[in-house]
DNA sequence: TTGAAAGCGCTAACAG
DNA sequence: CTGTTAGCGCTTTCAA
């Protein structure tokens, strides 16, 4: 009825009725239900942002950069988790399709075929984030982690180590890290140098299992001269290792990670790292839904690939 | 019709029209309508949650224990974020309430006066979680962090220290940070000692703003000899500062942050601190509302609070 | 400018 | 065990 109008603030209602249904509903304390409204109207201003994980610093980020963009539109974002496990990813997708929401913003090209399957027939805008070495399903954007990895190698190589080993997360889980990996080992072959050593985990990534892997590396292969982490934090404990243990970065050991966490910019050494451009992923990709659902055009299949930028910091030689 | 029951696995189905509606469903594929069976069931699994912000680490990790829990029933969290700004929350409440959610977890007990009673009439179970210096509106769980920062106070003036300075967060905004620098005042008064310094900012935590903050003040106030830190990372920072300016820790100066952020556990010295149980507060939390929706009992009214365990660290006196 | 009526796609209660 | 029917609280369309 007329109500409803009022609440919509769709024009043709006169002042004095507007001022009339405002007030009553105030006093009452009413709250429209959204879910009959979305029904009706088979609208739902969610979007849905799928992400494997929430305790390492860069899904937060990336989360920061898609509300800030979603915050000036009537959309809503709603999380789910998948714990990098492929049917949990399915299990939230699932849950979350079924809400009908007015976008997806999913994390990683590498899905289950249920799960490309769901995306694929859903009939909303799609953007999957992070990376964009592979085939999106509708948009993309992120950066290219095995490009990332090749010019890791390459400035790495351009330094003069030659024993380089690789710390990072267990693969099959992470398949940005793996990319990475690749993207390193690919590019320091063609130098003619292979990977010394590596060591993966699983679990969170915290200074103390930074400090461990290093150890462990270390006494393993004593003649390694370069360690790359796959992420800031476990780079970091390596870092407060070396220091302690007197070993001399960058010159007998030089450390690099990954993300570039702003969190850790006052180290001293400044770690070298890669900016993963987290936040800008999430604005860019709350964009190109909020420009959909907006205008109703289609903005579908756009490819954004960011630019990582390297810093060297000073645990890498120059 | 039939179907409904066969996805919803309600009894009474015979195997045979299952498992060919299982198959129909598949596909087809079907993903049912969430907001018609909302609609029409009045039931919806969804659990709002009200945090006011995703970058500090400490609300990743609540909402890792809310998960956890939750990954066990039927609920779902739902997320918004207020940015520590009261008419945020009130709008995102507005929002979250106009979904219907079975319940509702929120941080904090400081509310406006809408909120308050937009919360009252929701008629569903809500928990404020993080704090528990104040009245709930319905249940409760957390620490007192008043008490926190008489803990502390305590652990500090028998450590001998004298000349007490408090650097965190600007106040308005952060009621918790508000509530441990009282705790601290309040019981350094008893113990005939005034804090000698203090200083306030605003935006992100980081080892940077910890360096500035602690720059700051041991220029200003050189005869200071404890920092007390609203959060572990500006204490890492802090930490760092002094290490580097070959200020002897915890000789010369004694370092405290709050949030026993598992993440630093790494740091040499260990930085004497607090753990905020900002994982068990999730999971208590999720738990009532989890409790609440499976017997429809009434659980209402509970108050938890929970115990931070002090850990002196290496950076406090014994 | 306002009111009335017809669904949106499901669930719940009941009848077969 | 299976099909039918009547809403859930809105939006939309159409008539007044």
């Amino acid at each position: 009825m007329t109500v409803s109008r009022v609440l919509r603030n769709r024009g043709d209602v006169s002042q004095a009725t507007r001022e009339r249904v405002l007030e009553a509903s105030k006093k009452l304390g009413y709250v429209p239900n959204k879910i009959a409204g979305a029904l009706a109207s088979q609208r739902v201003n969610l979007v849905a942002v799928i992400i494997p994980s929430m305790s390492n610093m860069v899904f937060p980020e990336v989360m920061t950069g898609i509300s800030e963009v979603l915050e000036n539109s009537p959309l809503q974002p709603v999380v789910g988790i998948t714990h990098y496990r492929p049917e949990q990813e399915e299990r939230v997708l699932y849950e979350m399709l079924s809400w009908r929401p007015s976008g997806v913003i999913i994390a990683g090209l590498e899905h289950s075929e249920a799960s490309r399957a769901m995306l694929e027939n859903a009939g909303i805008p799609i953007v999957e984030i992070m990376d964009t070495d592979g085939e999106p399903i509708d948009s993309m954007v992120g950066i290219s982690h095995r490009r990332a990895g090749i010019e890791m190698a390459k400035e790495i190589a351009k330094a003069g180590y030659k024993r380089i080993a690789f710390l990072g997360t267990k693969m099959p889980l992470d398949h940005r890290a793996r990319k990475r990996f690749e993207g390193l080992t690919d590019a320091l072959a063609k130098e003619g140098i292979e990977i010394a050593d590596h060591e993966f985990y699983s679990g969170g990534s915290g200074l103390l299992k930074g400090r461990e892997l290093t150890e462990m590396v270390l006494k393993r292969s004593p003649d390694v001269d370069f360690l790359y982490y796959s992420n800031d934090m476990i780079a970091a404990g390596g870092l407060l290792y070396c220091l302690d243990n007197g070993i001399d970065v960058p010159g007998q050991v030089g450390l690099a990670g990954f993300n570039g966490i702003e969190l850790l910019d006052g180290l001293n050494p400044r770690l070298a790292t890669m900016d993963a451009c987290r936040r800008e992923i999430g604005n860019k990709a709350a964009e190109i839904i909020a420009k959909c659902t907006e205008d109703g055009a289609d903005h579908s299949g756009q490819r954004i690939e960011l630019s990582p930028r390297l810093d060297v910091g000073d645990t890498l030689k120059r």
